[in-house]
DNA sequence: CACTTGACCTGTCCGC
DNA sequence: TGCGGACAGGTCAAGT
């Protein structure tokens, strides 16, 4: 799914499009797994705000409203915030759009603004949520509690990181990257892609990196995570951005999804894929030697 | 408590 | 072609 670089490119993307743009109708398809607290009063309570700012936090996108509330929504594995403009129907398709004609089968919720756009959620998995939320209480919800410094935030040091990191020394190095608690917005593709940058095992244990690859490595996730929303993300099946267009980080990755090819500094190696933590997991064994010591 | 595993869903791909 | 099983980018609850 989506990970920090997809959500963000998302949010910039929304950010240009929705805010004062004010609600109309609101459809939810799919209730109440893609929308839990949606009822009457719910939609009834968003059709006359208008939106305003265009947050995120983590993996979660958080849409203030005029009226004090906001929309926070997970993408989770495969979600989709896809906005049409009036423009879009009829005639006129959607320019370089990957997504057809909208609402489609995956579509859980349908927000119609006054001006005859809309924006549509899209989950086929289910796995993703909606929720209206009182503004003041978003930072009140689990997650938010939990949840990790953000990586691309300057105040956030690599000091942080890594006594956060040493929480989860029993562990192996690539769950604890993954784990939300510890670095916020980390997934599967881009704790492949930092390990690979920073030389290390993905199954060795935090207690056997040292403080220094561990720096190493938060500066690694930092690179991977910028240079992943320059290139608008990374879609591997369903991730597009707001105005439904894939993002092109993969052709750019040096080891995920690259099973069999040869590894970037070493043309004689080829990249390997096995399953750490039940997640697939892609190394170069030349770069990323099995440590010893356990 | 720290850690690991399975469940949540639908769709696709691969081997027999 | 048909069918079963594995797998897919995230997180949580339950298990050890």
């Amino acid at each position: 799914m989506p990970e920090l670089p997809e959500v963000e490119t998302v949010r910039r993307g929304l950010a240009e499009l929705l805010p004062g743009r004010e609600f109309r109708v609101v459809r939810v398809l799919e209730s109440p797994k893609s929308f839990p607290n949606a009822c009457e009063q719910v939609e009834q309570f968003l059709i006359d705000s208008k939106v305003g700012d265009v947050r995120r936090r983590a993996k979660v996108l958080i849409i203030d409203l005029s009226t004090g509330y906001s929309l926070v929504v997970h993408l989770k594995m495969t979600g989709q915030l896809v906005f049409r403009g009036e423009e879009s129907f009829g005639a006129g398709h959607p320019t370089d759009s990957l997504i057809g004609e909208l609402p489609d089968r995956s579509t859980r919720v349908e927000f119609e603004f006054i001006d005859g756009s809309k924006l549509f959620f899209n989950d086929q998995r289910k796995f993703g949520w909606v929720k209206l939320v009182p503004m003041a209480e978003v930072e009140m919800m689990p997650f938010f509690q939990k949840v990790g410094p953000e990586p691309l935030e300057p105040e956030t040091t690599a000091t942080d990181f890594t006594e956060r990191v040493r929480r989860r020394n029993g562990t192996m190095i690539k769950p604890a990257i993954l784990d939300q608690t510890v670095i916020a917005g980390v997934g599967n593709i881009y704790a492949d892609e930092a390990l690979w940058a920073a030389k290390i095992h993905p199954e060795t244990r935090v207690r056997y990196v040292s403080d220094e690859r561990l720096n190493t490595l938060f500066n690694e996730i930092r690179k991977v995570l910028e240079l992943s929303i320059e290139k608008g993300g990374s879609t591997d099946r369903n991730y597009v951005d707001a105005e439904g267009r894939k993002g092109s980080y993969l052709s750019f990755a040096n080891v995920f999804r690259r099973e069999n090819q040869p590894c970037h500094r070493h043309p004689d190696e080829l990249i390997q894929k096995l399953k750490v933590a039940g997640r697939g997991t892609h190394i170069c064994l030349v770069c990323q030697p099995k440590m010893e010591g356990e």
